[in-house]
DNA sequence: ATTAATTATGTAATAATATTGCATTGAATA
DNA sequence: TATTCAATGCAATATTATTACATAATTAAT
């Protein structure tokens, strides 16, 4: 928790931007989609797909497997939220709005997760796709080491 | 197979390779870790762990789930294989002497897997690291898109 | 307003990926 | 030869994800 300092308000700008976009685009943010968002940003943590269906049963008695992974699925074609190949994880994505490359430090010892955008790397690994003629549709970088805190 | 101009000889490279490697570290290169390791390089597309066990028990009656994780642990541990994370599947690395960080290429049209290995860009990523201080321990960077083949 | 079309959800079953624990075998070492 | 450690055998189970088909809710068309 410790990389976000004002998650009192992270998780409702999530929230009121995931309703912005949708509205926008026309998507229907529905009670179920907007929970399992919610539940994703409690923890700056990744979120299993088990866990979330654990606590969204509490609310959603008919919740399944299923319901999970749709809701999943709608929030990261819409760029709501990013999924952790590494951890088969998913998590809150801090800028749905001016979408661009990203890319996630993960400590493995604390857990926490940082989304970290940089225009360097997204234009240096750009640069050698070009030299390589290989064009590029999804890029995930995970990189897991120990975070500055646990230093 | 397209990006390999020299697939009879790159199975062979790979185990001569790896015999070298695990006598140079005192490790047993089992019959059945060679098996599997063999079986990963006979294509350059990502090898899916139970597509593996399948063909392991033709030789290996009594291969089960176990048999299989436990030599890709040893095999990803000791750098003769990389895990594909966002594919969950295997594939020899080709470079097992020289160990530097690589990332992938994954051409979703044809399955055809290239590792790319750019310093320009491990040293970029590396120099952003240190400005965020993260000590990093493991990279994983993949790109899915169209290779050149395809385009 | 009513119907039709589309999207979302309910539900069950099953597929795909991976791990745990404990027993046994085999190789290396003392 | 006895001992130790590493590798494998084996069964069960945990974890992650998908398929298929039915029903309900929302939106669009008439």
């Amino acid at each position: 928790m410790s990389l976000c300092n004002k998650h009192e308000t992270c998780v409702d700008d999530a929230l009121i931007k995931a309703d912005m976009i949708c509205k926008d685009k026309g998507l229907r943010f529905t009670e179920i989609r907007r929970t399992i968002l919610e539940m994703i940003w409690a923890s700056h943590k990744p979120a299993k797909a088990y866990d979330l269906l654990d606590n969204l049963q509490k609310n959603f008695s008919s919740a399944r497997p299923t319901t999970i992974y749709r809701s999943l699925d709608f929030l990261l074609e819409n760029g709501l939220i990013h999924k952790l190949n590494s951890l088969n994880a998913y998590i809150g994505c801090t800028h749905p709005l001016k979408h661009h490359d990203c890319y996630f430090l993960i400590c493995s010892n604390c857990g926490e997760i940082e989304e970290y955008c940089d225009s360097n790397i997204s234009d240096t690994i750009k640069i050698n796709l070009n030299k390589n003629s290989f064009k590029p549709r999804k890029t995930s970088l995970e990189i897991e080491g120990t975070c500055n805190n646990c230093l």
